[in-house]
DNA sequence: TATTGTTATACTCTATAACTATA
DNA sequence: TATAGTTATAGAGTATAACAATA
């Protein structure tokens, strides 16, 4: 059937699109690589909280997302603080070296999306984030739903 | 400006999309790594090539691709040939063992995207692939205009 | 000299498993 | 016992640079 060359297709976009995660990881700064980036700009988005919720925002194992910290509190952009309520539980939270360090980034991410969508409309790229994000919805419901215990 | 947060918003996007990536990943057999299956895919798609178009499909270095064509040709998946116009070159095609390879490859990603995909519509796959597939372009074609000598 | 491809090296990202501390 | 987080280890993927063979 037809799906399944569209499977294929979806398949390889997939594959390929590791080329331009790549470009963008060129840009950054020496000593903050995309993980660091990642969890800086989480952080600044969705405010503090514990290691396990920024796991499941960055999509990868806790243990990657505890090295992926040490790396950005090494710096000093983020602080460490144990929860009250829950002292196995560490709260992170962005220091004002960190929220500066995100400003060069966002400066950097901005000038090279600028080059390289020049051609892009408003409408094009909110249409591939919107559909981008259902696409980790779907297969992040289904890795969900397969571990329910 | 509005485009700037849609920038960030694209770039969360593609940071997470690697989760995607490894979920596919997860199903493949073991000593057919993603790398491996991009080469099969590839030369089947396209078919017989030399190592510098297959490293430019790829989108990866030539080292890189290097390695992944040693690891098929090692299993007996490709066989690679001199060429005859240019003997510095090698040319690369699948062998029968190869394209069985990828008939299990193609059994399994079809049964992930079938379960995963399963509350989207073809148009919406396509519009996906689309937006992919022009993303990449508005990436390659820069990285190119940069290395024009 | 320039180009095609290979290999050595180093770095990033990731998951699994063993471990500590707390609930 | 179960959970939050850390660390040790191993494996995949990648790029750079040095190299060999050929154009």
């Amino acid at each position: 059937m037809a799906a399944q060359r569209h499977y294929d297709e979806l398949a390889r976009q997939l594959s390929a699109v590791g080329a331009v995660k790549r470009d963008m990881a060129r840009i950054l700064p020496h000593d903050c690589p995309a993980g660091s980036a990642a969890v800086l700009t989480l952080l600044a988005r969705y405010g503090e909280m514990r290691m396990s919720r920024l796991a499941e925002l960055l999509a990868v194992d806790m243990s990657v997302t505890s090295r992926h910290v040490a790396h950005v509190a090494d710096r000093g952009w983020i602080e460490r603080h144990p929860d009250p309520a829950d002292r196995r539980s560490r709260i992170l939270r962005l220091t004002d070296e960190g929220r500066a360090q995100i400003a060069e980034l966002n400066v950097r991410t901005t000038q090279l999306l600028a080059d390289r969508l020049a051609g892009w409309s408003d409408d094009e790229v909110s249409q591939l984030i919107t559909l981008m994000t259902r696409l980790r919805e779907s297969f992040g419901d289904c890795r969900t739903t397969r571990t329910p215990a």
